[in-house]
DNA sequence: TTGTATGCGTTATCAT
DNA sequence: ATGATAACGCATACAA
């Protein structure tokens, strides 16, 4: 590895001093036009590119962010990888650069994270976070922002969530105009957030129409194939004309339940998914041979937002500390008019 | 934002100079057990977390790992994914931090990579890469590893590659040895490095036990369900007893081509796929109702292998170019013997 | 065993 | 418009 150059080597070849370089390169300052094209030509010359790691300890800001992803066996589900995606991309806009903490044991990284002056600020993410790290963080006022809605004793933390109940809330009222009064609910699960969130537009689109709410129509049963598999089952005998559905594996499951019960989509019943996972969702679309209408979270876009709100914090901005983005709802051909 | 604690105040808390702290931060050079516990507990009472811009201005090393992702739209593929988390836990492992760079645009990345210091060694990854850009770092023997084999115009790079033809030697052995003789193969791109490699590794079974070539079991389609449900439904018409898949997708189609053609797995006919896609292969044997024997590639594993060597190259350490992992061969219930 | 001086490459401050 | 000098926080070399 040879050297690489530095302010010095460039000043002497352009004949100027180091200060002037400095202002060329950061375009700070006055420097005449002639003095400008000389140091320009020098720094091509010997391929010079400024060190970041000098130029962040002087101005104390790395513009790097951290993502700290708290994960299981070091595995994240696809879902974290979209949202990171977007995280990257959101900081990388606005010139910051992305570094990534992970680990698979339940490690705090706190310190690292606000004292060692690595990152600027912090986006937090996962189910399993430890809590002290986001306390600590928010109240030595380190600039930090949490993907999902978040609750942390205590503390009213940053965060930027999908709006799950106001998406849901679209979908319903959309099979209502559509003529539907009989519309089934699979995923009501209290334990699970956001799937709790998606019930809850769910029961105010049906009240916003007087729609009396049906518990035959709902159901907890929320994770697996042979969940909605089975939570559909069951619901067929009480008729509903149309079903949302939580996730893409409830929503597998619910339609080979309804297709064994010689049910068509969307002829006898109308299906709109959620989708958590769009590869999976397009391959199962192609496999089903269905179009299938569905509630979209934008997670490269949630994760920009979430890069872009972290930026503007480091950057001195007041924000609140809810921060909703609206869900995407697809209207593509698993439902019917009535 | 309050400011952070610095060696000094350390330093005159425990009353000793900041190389003692230093020191014992460190854990280098003598200093006796009494002075070093008064800086333990200094440094415990404020908090003080060694500022790592400054170690690595210090040092010229920041133990930042960068990973270079081409893809298109921003959208990177589950796969690449997998191996970053893989890459990201294996620089964990050895104490390096990961830095992400990618971007939609076929940007280069040589001169923030290499000049501006800001990591020690790099990792390609992605199909349409900046050939230069590998080429500059090869040239300036800055240390970094492709992930995935790799020609590169007028040098010869190093990369770790998923050793594509031994995987489906591995493969087709196996079904000779259960009695195959008519083994299908579907996949064969020559435009796809590793699915020619795949097939390479097939042939080469084939040759090792005497069995003739023969190109109708063979199809060249490759990329999407319907290629693989085309290319098996003609297959099928020669009367293989088994065949391999190179793909989820592929595989997908050819298995609903079998299924259509009253065919039973594996009673009829045994299936070996190749699996890029964990997550979406499981929820496939989920739905198809049948456990895949297939070909992984251990992509976490591939990511951390990835990051050790490129480490390893920081640290000095001769490697050859050329370096390969194993694929994992799952023996699940796809297979018959005959 | 401990401390002092110097440098890492840049920016900020204050001169000129 | 340009330059000299002092930070930034730590590590290395060299003293004591």
């Amino acid at each position: 590895m040879e050297k690489t150059p530095n302010l010095n080597e460039v000043a002497k070849l352009a004949g100027v001093s180091i200060m002037t370089v400095s202002r060329v390169i950061n375009n700070s300052g006055k420097v005449s036009e002639k003095t400008k094209q000389k140091v320009l030509d020098a720094i091509k010359e010997i391929d010079y590119q400024p060190n970041m790691i000098a130029r962040s300890l002087a101005r104390k800001k790395t513009n790097i962010l951290g993502l700290v992803i708290y994960s299981e066996e070091g595995v994240h589900p696809t879902f974290y990888n979209e949202i990171m995606n977007g995280v990257q991309s959101g900081a990388s806009e606005l010139g910051y650069d992305l570094l990534i903490f992970a680990q698979n044991d339940e490690q705090s990284y706190r310190n690292r994270i606000i004292r060692s002056s690595l990152v600027d600020g912090v986006i937090f993410m996962g189910i399993h976070v430890n809590e002290d790290d986001i306390r600590s963080v928010h109240e030595k006022g380190f600039p930090y922002v949490f993907v999902g809605k978040r609750e942390v004793k205590g503390i009213e933390p940053y965060y930027i969530s999908p709006n799950y109940i106001e998406g849901t809330k679209v979908a319903t009222n959309y099979l209502i105009e559509q003529g539907h009064q009989k519309i089934g609910f699979i995923g009501q699960s209290k334990k699970i957030a956001p799937d709790y969130d998606k019930f809850l537009g769910y029961k105010q689109g049906l009240k916003e129409h007087g729609i009396t709410y049906n518990e035959k129509l709902v159901s907890e049963q929320s994770q697996s194939q042979a969940d909605g598999y089975n939570a559909m089952k069951e619901m067929l005998k009480h008729k509903p004309t149309a079903v949302m559905l939580n996730n893409t594996y409830t929503t597998l499951g619910a339609i080979t339940a309804i297709k064994e019960e010689g049910l068509v989509i969307p002829d006898d019943i109308s299906v709109i998914g959620f989708d958590d996972n769009q590869e999976l969702n397009q391959q199962f679309n192609d496999f089903i041979g269905l179009d299938l209408t569905s509630l979209q979270i934008p997670k490269l876009e949630l994760g920009k937002q979430a890069a872009k709100l972290t930026i503007s914090l480091v950057e001195g901005n007041e924000h609140p500390k809810a921060n909703y983005l609206d869900l995407v709802f697809l209207q593509k051909n698993s439902c019917q008019k009535l």
